[in-house]
RNA sequence: GGCCCGUUCGUCUAUCGGUUAGGACACCUGGUUUUCAACCAGGUAAGAGGGGUUCGACUCCCCUACGGGCUGCCA
């Protein structure tokens, strides 16, 4: 960790950005680095901008940006401004490419990329160094032929670049391990290089947080920000994330892409807390909320080791937050988990009876296909078809103690008090404890063995749905 | 191959030269209990290995091992 006396003057507005190539959905280490932007820039007031890298056209598709941009909306990251599509900057790239020029800090290669690939061949089947250098750097311009060509920065050859990172600390690169990079391509679009110095600059960007897999190429970006004299934002490369196995986090890990976490049923909130406290640590905390985060998190709690994701910890979580919710948030987050996994929408009956019965099942389900699942008594209609171990409950006998309790709780005021009473005078006359017959009594109301408590689903249900669920069970 | 980064309980982490190395998740034991969840009490469990520096190293330095990244006219 880096000491933060290395923080900008707090006069100076924070600008952060997430910057997603849209090639696939969007990835939970992605998700992560857009979080980490997002709190750092709303902690202390700043912008958070969304800049779309589609300067590769194979690979970019508007159906992946549509999947970004509804990932960050799910997970509740709001950005600054319309998202920046890198592309529709190509113009602007190419002008600075020849600014470049104009300076002397870049020049024209003729070098073709066949000549370069054979070289490269070369060089590696010898074991020598790969790195090209071109033989058109100190060309005279009466020599160019009339050929195609790309821009390359006029790198420094000797000494070295410092990147002076928040997360890793200084990390020092000697210029001889660099090359001339291409900043401009044959063809006249700029590349990824060229176009994140730029947009960067020109979006007013003070903090560059991003996965660490980029940390040698923060070197090679310093020395464009050198040449066209512009000043580096502040870094920070963050360690990416692991699997459970400590390998690169891949599809065999099983859930990779962010919605696929809003499928399985993590409330938003948890997601956020969860990812945060992943690479990040503010002392003990981790149960919080938004509010805390903004105010926490800064760039000198961030670790720096890669650290692997854990389900069983992001569902504890979950189970926090669901419970820590409030019934009316609660809610269409559920119907919003329900059609994001391609279940059946609530009727308004359901909807009715599932937000008088939110105060009993939020604080024991840790997701929401956990909270459905104990929701079943109220999702369920008449008749009940009891599962196995819930028929298994309604013997004989206790079919038989059941219908007892009919009379009782038809006349029973219907408050929580007088109907424990009756079923535990029930009980009581059969020299039983309350556990005997609330087996049977949730079997008859749920049609399951798990369920809220048996007084919880009647005050929720109502006398007569109530008594009818009984009665069915007791034929 | 070259360059760069990383390594504290199973996992996420605290520690910023002096602690019985702390917390959380998970796990185990016991309690509570109307099932589940929750809750209460307790427990198991860690500085990759080897050298230094120092009165004293998890903390600083070096080496090794193991992971990871970059090394494109991909991003």
């Amino acid at each position: 960790m880096v000491s933060e006396r290395l923080m900008p003057p707090m006069s100076v507005p924070i600008v952060t950005r997430f910057a997603p190539s849209p090639t696939g959905y969007l990835h939970i280490g992605g998700a992560r680095t857009a979080l980490f932007n997002w709190l750092y820039a709303r902690g202390r007031g700043g912008k958070f901008l969304l800049r779309i890298e589609d300067t590769d056209r194979e690979r970019s598709t508007p159906e992946a940006t549509e999947a970004i941009l509804k990932g960050l909306t799910w997970l509740g990251l709001d950005w600054d401004g319309e998202p920046v599509s890198q592309f529709s900057m190509k113009d602007r790239h190419a002008e600075v490419a020849r600014q470049m020029l104009a300076r002397g800090s870049a020049y024209k290669c003729f070098c073709s990329q066949e000549e370069i690939e054979a070289f490269r061949e070369a060089a590696r089947a010898e074991g020598r160094s790969t790195l090209f250098h071109s033989p058109w750097r100190d060309a005279n311009p009466a020599t160019f032929p009339d050929a195609p060509y790309v821009i390359r920065l006029k790198a420094p050859q000797e000494g070295q670049t410092v990147i002076e990172d928040r997360v890793q600390g200084n990390v020092t690169f000697g210029n001889d391990q660099m090359d001339d990079m291409v900043c401009l391509r044959a063809d006249g679009t700029p590349t990824y290089m060229l176009a994140v110095v730029v947009d960067d600059h020109d979006m007013g960007v003070t903090h560059v947080i991003r996965g660490d897999d980029h940390l040698t190429n923060a070197a090679r970006q310093t020395q464009i920000y050198k040449a066209m004299g512009w000043s580096e934002p502040v870094w920070a490369h963050i360690p990416l994330i692991h699997g459970p196995d400590g390998k690169k986090l891949s599809k065999r890990h099983g859930a990779v892409g962010l919605h696929e976490y809003q499928a399985l049923g993590y409330p938003a909130a948890a997601m956020r807390n969860y990812l945060c406290r992943l690479g990040w640590a503010h002392g003990d905390d981790e149960f919080f909320s938004d509010a805390q985060a903004k105010e926490w998190f800064d760039l000198s709690g961030i670790g720096r080791a890669p650290s692997r994701l854990d389900f069983k910890k992001l569902e504890n979580l979950s189970g926090l937050h669901i419970a820590a919710s409030a019934d009316a948030a609660l809610l269409p987050e559920i119907e919003a988990f329900l059609a994001a996994s391609g279940r059946p929408a609530l009727t308004s009956t359901q909807r009715d009876l599932l937000s008088r019965g939110l105060y009993c099942l939020k604080d024991r389900a840790k997701t929401f296909p956990d909270l459905i699942e104990k929701a079943h008594f109220i999702l369920t209609s008449r008749p009940i078809s009891p599962d196995q171990a819930a028929a298994k409950a309604l013997d004989t006998v206790s079919r038989g103690i059941l219908s007892e309790l009919t009379p009782q709780l038809q006349n029973v005021s219907w408050v929580r008090e007088d109907i424990e009473a009756a079923v535990a005078s029930v009980a009581a006359a059969h020299g039983m404890g309350l556990g005997k017959i609330a087996g049977p009594l949730r079997a008859a109301l749920a049609g399951r063995t798990v369920s809220p408590s048996v007084f919880d689903m009647m005050l929720v249900l109502g006398r007569e749905e109530s008594l009818a669920r009984i009665n069915d069970a007791t034929g």
